[in-house]
DNA sequence: CTGTTAGCGCTTTCAG
DNA sequence: CTGAAAGCGCTAACAG
C-alpha cells in the first residue's frame, strides 16, 4: 500500500506537502505541487481515509437506517439518500432493522463503533428513544425520517398523516362507504399511531361509527395472515365492511391478497385505500387507490439535513420538515356505492 | 469522547489489558476482566473503529455497487447482501452507479480510500475492467454478480442467460408465434449479450428467422420511450412481430407502456416475457410471464464469497456459482395463437 | 497474566 | 512556501 511518504520521497518534498496538495490548503509553489500530482499519479496513491478519520474526527461515512429496503417506500428513500450522500462527498452504510429493535440497537452500536457522521433514521418504533440517546451521547447528529419520536431533539421530516389519512377516507365516504375498517400497525410507531388517529377523527366528523372490532392491528412482520380479518368477512352483510383503508401498501396487498382468498373481489366487493404508491407496478396496472407519499424526498432531504449539521450549517433549533401526499385515485376504491 | 486509556486508568490496568478483553484475546483473569468490564460499562466506552482499521489493514466494511437500487432485481439483492454482511459482522457502503462508467469510477476511487475490505459488484459494463483492475492493485477482493467481464480473476455468482432465455422463447414458441422480437440492453452488458446471443441461437434452432429489425436496443436508462418500437408496430399484421422478449422487467414495463400507447393490449394482441420477477406487483396482478431469478441468493453468495476471500477461507481458485432461472407463465404471455 | 514500546497513515501545530 | 515533531486511538511484539 503506498502512502503519502512514498510519495513524498517521490516527489523529493515532505508529507506535509504533500497533505497540503491533497487538501488544498496553503500555498503551495505551483512548481512543488506540479511534481507532487505527478508523483501521486504515478504511484496511484489514494490517502487512507482510516488515518485521516482518526486525525479529523470525521468519517465522510453516513447510515441510513430503515426497517426494510424491500419496502418500495423505503427503496425509493434509500435512493435519495445515496443520492444526496454522493453528491456531497459522504458514502453510505444501509442497514435493515426489521422493525426490531433489537437489531436496531446492534446496528447503532457499530455505528458508534464506526464513528458514522450522522443517521438518517426511520426508528422501530417509541422505544427507539433509548438508541437515539445513545447517538446524542456520542455526539452523532441524527435526523429522524418518516417516523416521529417525541421529545427528541433533532431534525426530522415528516409526513402529514393526518391530511393523507383524511383524503383516502373522504373519498370513501364521498363513494357512500359508511362502514370503513382499519388495518394499523403498532401504535408504538408514530406513522402508524397518527393514522389511526386522524381515522377515528374522520369518521366522528363524518357522523359515522368508530367500532373497535373495525380496526385490526398487524406487526408489520412477515406473517402471512392478518388475524381478525376473516372474522369481520363472517359478519352479515349489512354489518360488514364495505371498505379498507389499510395503514400502507405493505399491508394493503396483504389484505387483499387475504380478501380475495376469502372469496371477495376488490374493488366490487370490498374497496381499499392505503398509504403509499407502488410505482412500477402502477406502469403496468393502475389499480391501488393511495396518498402517495414523496419517498424519495424523505431520503434527500433527511440526509441534506445531517449532512448540513455535521458540517455546522445548521440554525440552532431544530427543523421539522413537513412532506405533503397527494391523493391519487384509481381502481381499488371502485366507484359509488349504492345504499 | 471517551478512549481506551480512560478505561485503562478507570480500572487500574493498561490499555493493553483492555484491548485484550475487548477483543478476547490472551489470558485475562476473571478478576480484571470483570473490572475492565465494568469500567467500559460505566464509561458507555465504543471502541473507535478508525483506530482499529489503521492498525489491523481491516475494517470490516464492505460495498455493494449496483446500478440502481429501485430497479426491484437489485433491492432484492441489496437485501441479500446486507443480511449475509451483517451476520457475518460487516458493514455495507451502497452505491448506484446508475450504468454510468464514470460515477462507477469515482465510487470506486472513493470506496478505495475508505479502504473496504471487498466489494460485490455488478458492473456497468466491459469497460469496467479499468475500475476492476484498479480494485486488485489496491488489494481489494471482489466478486462479480449478475454481469461477468470476461479474463478478470474473481469470484462470481451469475444467472444461466441461455436457460432463461430458451425457456421463455420455447414457452413462445410453443404457443404458436413465430415472429418474437427482443429488446436488448447494450451488448457491452454481459446479461443483455448472453440473452441476445441465446435468442438468436434459439430461433435459428427452431428454424425460424432472425431480422435485424426485430432488434431493438435500449439504453439502460430513464428515458421514456423505445426507439424503433414504432416503427416495427406499422408494419403489416402479418410480418408485424406477435412477441415481444424483454431483456428485463424494467425495459419491459417500459415497453408494454408503449404497446399499449399505440393501442395494443398485451397479451391480447401482442405477448411479452422477460427476465426477473416483480415480487410484490405479482401478488396483486398475476401477469408477468418472466424467467424468475433468484436475486436475494445474488447478493447473498455473493457477499459471502467477498468475505471468505477476505478472511483466507477461500479455495487458491476462483469460484463461479451459477443460479438458474424459472420459468413462471402468466397472463403477458396469453395462450396459443391460431396460425 | 500484564505492561511497555513502537507504529499504523495522516494532519496539526509551530518553526524556519 | 516548506518541514519537524507530536499525536489521533488502537494493537502487535516483546518483556517481565
Amino acid at each position: 500500500m503506498t502512502t503519502i511518504y512514498d510519495i513524498a520521497k517521490r516527489a523529493n518534498v515532505s508529507s506535509m506537502t504533500v497533505s497540503r496538495v491533497i487538501n488544498n490548503k496553503g500555498n503551495i509553489s505551483e512548481a512543488t505541487r506540479k511534481k507532487v500530482e505527478e508523483a501521486i499519479r504515478e504511484l496511484n496513491y489514494i490517502p487512507n481515509s482510516a488515518a485521516q478519520s482518526l486525525n479529523l474526527k470525521k468519517t465522510k461515512l453516513l447510515s441510513l437506517v430503515i426497517t426494510d429496503i424491500t419496502n418500495p417506500f423505503f427503496t425509493k428513500v434509500a435512493r435519495g439518500a445515496t443520492d444526496k450522500a454522493n453528491q456531497m462527498g459522504y458514502q453510505l452504510i444501509l442497514c435493515n432493522t426489521d422493525e426490531d429493535y433489537e437489531k436496531e440497537s446492534e446496528y447503532i452500536d457499530a455505528l458508534i463503533a464506526k464513528r458514522v457522521d450522522g443517521v438518517i433514521i426511520a426508528p422501530t418504533g417509541d422505544s427507539s428513544l433509548k438508541n437515539l440517546k445513545k447517538l446524542m451521547k456520542n455526539r452523532i447528529p441524527f435526523t429522524l425520517i418518516d417516523r416521529k419520536i417525541e421529545n427528541v431533539p433533532c431534525d426530522m421530516v415528516l409526513g402529514d398523516n393526518y391530511e393523507g389519512t383524511r383524503y383516502l377516507l373522504q373519498h370513501l365516504i364521498t363513494n357512500g362507504h359508511q362502514r370503513i375498517a382499519m388495518v394499523h400497525g403498532p401504535l408504538t410507531i408514530s406513522t402508524s399511531k397518527e393514522r389511526y388517529q386522524a381515522y377515528v377523527e374522520t369518521l366522528k366528523l363524518n357522523d359515522l361509527t368508530v367500532s373497535p372490532s373495525f380496526l385490526i392491528e398487524d406487526h408489520y412482520k412477515q406473517e402471512d395472515q392478518l388475524a381478525g380479518i376473516n372474522h369481520l368477512l363472517e359478519l352479515p352483510e349489512d354489518e360488514r365492511p364495505t371498505a379498507f383503508f389499510a395503514v400502507n401498501n405493505f399491508i394493503a396487498i396483504k389484505l387483499i391478497k387475504q380478501l380475495r382468498q376469502g372469496g371477495l373481489r376488490v374493488p366490487e366487493d370490498m374497496a381499499v385505500v392505503c398509504f403509499d404508491d407502488l410505482e412500477l407496478f402502477i406502469e403496468l396496472d393502475p389499480f391501488l387507490t393511495v396518498s402517495s407519499q414523496p419517498a424519495y424526498d424523505f431520503g434527500y432531504m433527511g440526509t441534506q439535513l445531517v449532512i448540513e449539521r455535521v458540517e455546522g450549517n445548521s440554525p440552532t433549533g431544530y427543523r421539522s420538515i413537513n412532506l405533503k401526499p397527494e391523493l391519487v385515485i384509481r381502481k381499488s376504491s371502485g366507484t359509488s356505492i349504492k345504499e
